[in-house]
DNA sequence: CGATCTGTTGATGCTCATCAAATCCAGTGG
DNA sequence: CCACTGGATTTGATGAGCATCAACAGATCG
């Protein structure tokens, strides 16, 4: 159940079966959602931390004037807004899936339970937040100085990458279950501009797309063209079979 | 010392002599910096955490192409990285003065014993990283889904609430040391443009700018302008005179 | 009082938005 | 199995927003 969690989570600090067990034992329900529905609204005040089991969700927010922006992804194994809830704060933004989805509960009780009680899951719970806020800030690099093609490949090195901090791949081919006008929505490009990029990336070669599945044709030149640098993403301790690859 | 320190703190709740007793203690040494020094380095591992006493500085990056980007504005009173030094993490981005400074040390050891034994001031410090991230999340909006008119001028609304925040000003006034090319480093946006952007909010008579001051004409219709809502700053307790204008 | 940083202006071109329509594709029901 | 349907992708044409390059004026400062 928790796998992609954990796994994510072991990129930090190796967990023991006890600490899984009170992970575990924490998460309450698991609810089925379809695509396009809002997990977390706007001016709400979540009760529960969410945990995103399975499937792909996101965080967005939109403008008076109508257009919207995607904020972060969340892939299988995210936490939803831990801080939030634990404040007992407003939400600032929305979280919508994007493709069915099963997501998981835990109490604020429980969660306030973990972070006074283990300092270790705290310290991981607290690893993984430090982690969405370095994201964001290399997405606000990606939109405000990389032109649209390289920032999109950007996007793609890192959601490679996640996937395989998750468990989700093992090599560089991962499911990638957007439409084009939801990758434009993150990048701040329009749909029509976003067919044209990835045009140009696939006939240069760089990409395969097939089946919702993106797969990387050369990493390291990729990687290159990106400008990708794993650091941000925080995986000091990663597996070995993705740290040769970071 | 401390003031705008806890003047911003106090906008999540309201802390006792005693506490800010504590907090003075944590503090070390306080040190000049001049305009255009890194506080913190890329790839440092920051041993203490700073606290901005006094100027301004910035969270910044740089492509491998040479375009930086600012990623976040840090006024007297912010803190530079609470996180990174409790996780003993690597800084994945740069912090810089943009105008002289002064810079406080917090030692991780003195920091670590506050989040250890005193949970309101742990949770104060708690919300001030949730306001960050949500800021964050704000000018990522803002850069893929507003132009560059209502951008700045939704930065703008966002420094003077801030600013009020923190104490350092009581009307629809601020001190703004930023150059032109420093707003545009942050907005995405060339030089020339920014200029030009500015030329037209001023022209429209939206803002006044004189001695690195920038006046906001009529709070109402600039908010709207800019589409701005205060709520992602989460100043939910704030002082009546700007409660009134959030 | 030259040197340097900041702000301003003009000319030109590229990136990306917008509008509109065609095609492709997966799923649905007859 | 085929026609239908609505979403996703693709293509073309045109224009706006912003970048780039270059030069100059004004401010600031040792």
């Amino acid at each position: 159940m928790l796998t992609n969690f954990i796994q994510k989570l072991n990129n930090f600090q190796e967990h023991s079966a006890d600490e899984i067990a009170i992970l575990e034992d924490a998460v309450s329900g698991v609810v089925d959602v379809d695509k396009g529905i809002d997990i977390l609204n706007e001016r709400q005040r979540p009760g529960d931390v969410q945990l995103l089991i399975d499937g792909w969700a996101c965080r967005y927010s939109v403008t008076r004037q109508g257009k919207g922006q995607i904020m972060a992804y969340l892939l299988p194994g995210d936490l939803c807004d831990v801080h939030v809830t634990l404040l007992n704060r407003m939400m600032d933004h929305s979280i919508r899936t994007l493709s069915r989805a099963k997501v998981a509960s835990i109490p604020r009780r429980k969660m306030e339970d973990i972070i006074d009680n283990h300092p270790r899951l705290a310290r991981s719970l607290f690893w993984s937040t430090l982690v969405d806020e370095s994201i964001l800030r290399m997405w606000l690099l990606n939109l405000g100085a990389r032109p649209a093609n390289r920032r999109l490949a950007h996007l793609f090195c890192e959601l490679l990458v996640r996937s395989r901090a998750a468990g989700l791949t093992a090599n560089h081919s991962f499911y990638l279950p957007l439409t084009q006008a939801e990758l434009g929505e993150a990048m701040g490009i329009t749909i029509v501009h976003t067919n044209r990029v990835m045009q140009k990336l696939r006939s240069e070669g760089l990409i395969t797309f097939r089946q919702k599945h993106l797969q990387i044709n050369d990493w390291e030149a990729f990687k290159s063209f990106s400008e990708f640098e794993s650091t941000y993403l925080h995986l000091e301790r990663a597996d070995p079979s993705l740290a040769r690859d970071l």
